[in-house]
DNA sequence: CATGTACATTGATGTATGTTAAGAAATCAA
DNA sequence: TTGATTTCTTAACATACATCAATGTACATG
């Protein structure tokens, strides 16, 4: 259990009289049970997601009706769709509760007004807007080239937390394989290690 | 061909007076035959390239010795390798020439100013990042779900003119596929259309 | 012009992963 | 506890794509 406000100020460094400006009507906590859609594909994205506690996911479906798993949100993580935020566009994707979760909701002008106010903040934005980027092309180049198990390792050295607290096919959607897929790549791991 | 100056004033509205206090030192011009490397891997990347004419691409080489193209990019883009910039890491990446080029070179300190001194530039900048993360989702929403016909398919419609510049084994590449591969799903293609 | 180099195509074959289906194991609800 | 879901595993089979190898084609360069 993380909250908002000390993670912006043990993180972010976010000072203490900027943080009490900022109890503003824009930021508001929200309990969701597991199974809660906070975005549905369709919708334009308003608001972003602070994770204090539990597990949320992004993902995508596509034409056949298959889910991909886009990202995973445990505490202290940011979740959003922010291409819908900034171009005002529905989003392709839906926002889910893999757990019971506890939530902070920033509204994009919280966010706004936050930058203008705290200079901690907009650079804390910033970290993590690049941070994103980074993510996103370590998938791109994992995707593009490594095999099942490259990636299923890959992926359980940069989540290993995750790993224990979501069913197996969901990895196998964050992977881009299916569930037997994994289930097998699993097998012959451990096989050549004991 | 697309002057620098040209594309900040007319499509990031960046105001004349500003363009010339931003004529710096930490902005240069480049000429790079085919074939020039402007990013090695293990080089921590410190410049942004503008493409005034001709096309670059970022690409990785995998420890196969294979290499997987990220991006391209034609006139008017910029590349670079954001995360290695920010984070002051080496990169992972190579940028180099596939035609005859001609680059504005940004030096970090010319956007830190750029930024500073023009409000515009500042928009314009953080458009830039959004829509490279809007690209980059794209991409992995592609190379998650997506077989390669429709990869291509996909393809031609965002980068049309790219296309006819580039040989299709770098569009494999691309794709995440084998040059033989792209041959075989183009031929599929003109069959079942004449 | 001749010759080489890079690129594209095609076919034969291999392999990783998907599909389908069944049953085992775990989780959950009554 | 019991039955009902959900998840995981396993196996047989299908398939898309990779690999290997040969040939064809274009365009460079001497």
């Amino acid at each position: 259990m993380s909250n908002f406000h000390d993670y912006l100020r043990d993180k972010a460094l976010v000072r203490s009289e900027h943080l009490e400006q900022l109890c503003s009507s824009y930021l508001s906590n929200r309990v969701v049970k597991k199974g809660t859609f906070v975005l549905m594909k369709g919708e334009v994205c308003k608001q972003t997601f602070f994770v204090e506690s539990g597990l949320l996911r992004l993902y995508s479906i596509d034409s056949k009706g298959k889910e991909h798993i886009i990202q995973f949100a445990p505490e202290t993580w940011f979740v959003s769709d922010r291409s819908s935020i900034y171009f005002g566009k529905p989003s392709e994707y839906f926002i889910d509760a893999i757990e019971d979760s506890e939530l902070a909701v920033l509204d994009n002008h919280y966010i706004d007004t936050a930058i203008s106010i705290s200079p901690e903040f907009r650079t804390y934005n910033e970290y993590l807007l690049q941070n994103h980027i980074r993510h996103l092309h370590n998938r791109v180049n994992m995707l593009i080239g490594a095999d099942a198990q490259s990636r299923y390792l890959e992926f359980m050295s940069l989540y290993p937390n995750i790993i224990q607290r979501v069913p197996q096919w969901m990895i196998a959607s964050y992977l881009g394989i299916t569930p037997e897929s994994l289930s097998r790549v699993r097998k012959e791991l451990t096989e050549n290690k004991g």
